[in-house]
DNA sequence: CGGGGGTTTGAGTCCGTTCAAAATACGTGG
DNA sequence: CCACGTATTTTGAACGGACTCAAACCCCCG
């Protein structure tokens, strides 16, 4: 049953949908036991190295995926080559629902950022479950809404508040998942990813990036030296978002 | 049962769900007769004026809204005011449904832009028909879908296309419902919003629309007077968009 | 005829872009 | 472990599209 030459290869140990760590904060906690064994069995699980594309704009919907490990750029891109990254996905979370709601081709690409692990429930299965388990559609009808106020969020900031506020923005996202505190109190975020990603996130160029970036360091909010952020005072970023009268 | 002195008013005759015109062109196409009927007794229905609030950014949500006639505009406003059109929404169209979904309380207000009648299905109400029917949920999954699909295309446009482009292509789509043809071929539009609507829509301002009008009289593309846009060959209007080489 | 919202116009400015080049990090093979 | 080639990041300088602020203009309605 297994392609032993795939590439991207096959999981040596695929991971159970039982054991899985993510489970309990993804759509599938509603699954009985029952349909949680059909999930294990259906799943298709794969791993891809950093810079890999797991879909391509324009390939045809085969299913929900599902982020066992590592963290997933979905990216938009347009004829003339510009584009904007839409949302990261991370480990525990499903990407490609939209597609399969919507019933069309993918009109974003994935892409991993960092190693990853990711289990495709391919479209017959999935199928099955929704059937059985009205629940599961609601989580992705949550779901759905969750982004889609994001989305807008997105689109209200891009142009209402300067690439400045929007950076902080993002460092302060970042930091619930990529981030730690140092010895010295320190805040420290790893960035997973490069500045052309964070310009395409939000919605700007790499060089303005590299500039924003600059002047964060000179006021002291923020210290860059390649993916790692240090932030000693984490009042001094709040301000950035919402500046306070002194 | 009526609140006889409301405002907004009730429909001196509330249409029926079984004869209303739009229902083929809505989610609630899927319904059998039988849920049908409990979809026509439950509905409450209100008209309102244009530029009256039909719901406000931080209402509960009390349901999900359907349009019997109108066009209905949704945005988005930040704290400083600044505020993005996320949407239109016209009849046959629901809304309120993102909000219903994602469970919390509206992010954004509802405004009709022209004389409205719109039903509101009260939560107890669409919880039952949710439950019943699950090709429902499925309709409104498949809508969640779209609108995130628009919004993730809107948000790259933003970044990537000047105010012009933007403009040609929301003509394009206006033109579809709200367009006619007259004696000599011309094609005709009446925008159904303000200038500063226009703006917030494209994510702009009031005077860079006015402007962009302008050059696009200039380039003999379009020619406006207040609400009316002639546009005498609409091949001009597509080379906007997509600028062939000659 | 006199508001008053909406629209248009003007002038000046700024934020972010573009293009180009230098500096730096990174991975790979010798 | 170093050298080398490549990709990424940073920096600079000039430009430009859209914004801001402010005033004039329109048109509709009372």
């Amino acid at each position: 049953m297994a392609k032993t030459h795939a590439f991207p290869g096959h999981a040596p140990n695929p991971l159970s949908c039982f054991t899985c760590q993510s489970r309990s904060r993804s759509e599938w906690c509603v699954l009985s036991d029952e349909d949680l064994d059909l999930l294990d069995q259906a799943k298709v699980t794969k791993t891809y190295r950093p810079g890999q594309i797991i879909i391509a704009q324009g390939d045809p919907c085969r299913g929900i995926y599902c982020i066992e490990s590592g963290t997933v750029a979905l990216r938009k891109t347009d004829a003339e080559g510009n584009s904007a990254l839409v949302r990261l996905a991370h480990a525990g979370q499903t990407f490609g629902y939209r597609t399969y709601f919507g019933r069309g081709e993918f009109t974003s690409s994935a892409e991993a950022l960092e190693p990853c692990t990711i289990c495709l429930i391919e479209t017959p299965s999935l199928r099955r479950l929704l059937d059985h388990n009205p629940a599961l559609g609601f989580k992705f009808l949550e779901h759905l809404a969750h982004d889609l106020a994001n989305a807008e969020e997105t689109i209200l900031q891009n142009v209402s508040l300067p690439v400045r506020t929007r950076l902080a923005h993002l460092l302060l996202t970042l930091k619930d998942r990529y981030g730690s505190v140092d010895d010295a109190g320190t805040l420290v975020i790893s960035l997973p990813m490069r500045r052309q990603d964070i310009a395409d996130l939000l919605g700007t160029r790499a060089e303005t990036i590299a500039r924003t970036i600059r002047t964060l360091e000179q006021d002291q909010v923020a210290n860059f030296s390649g993916r790692r952020v240090m932030i000693p005072d984490l009042d001094n970023l709040l301000d950035e978002i919402d500046p306070v009268d002194h």
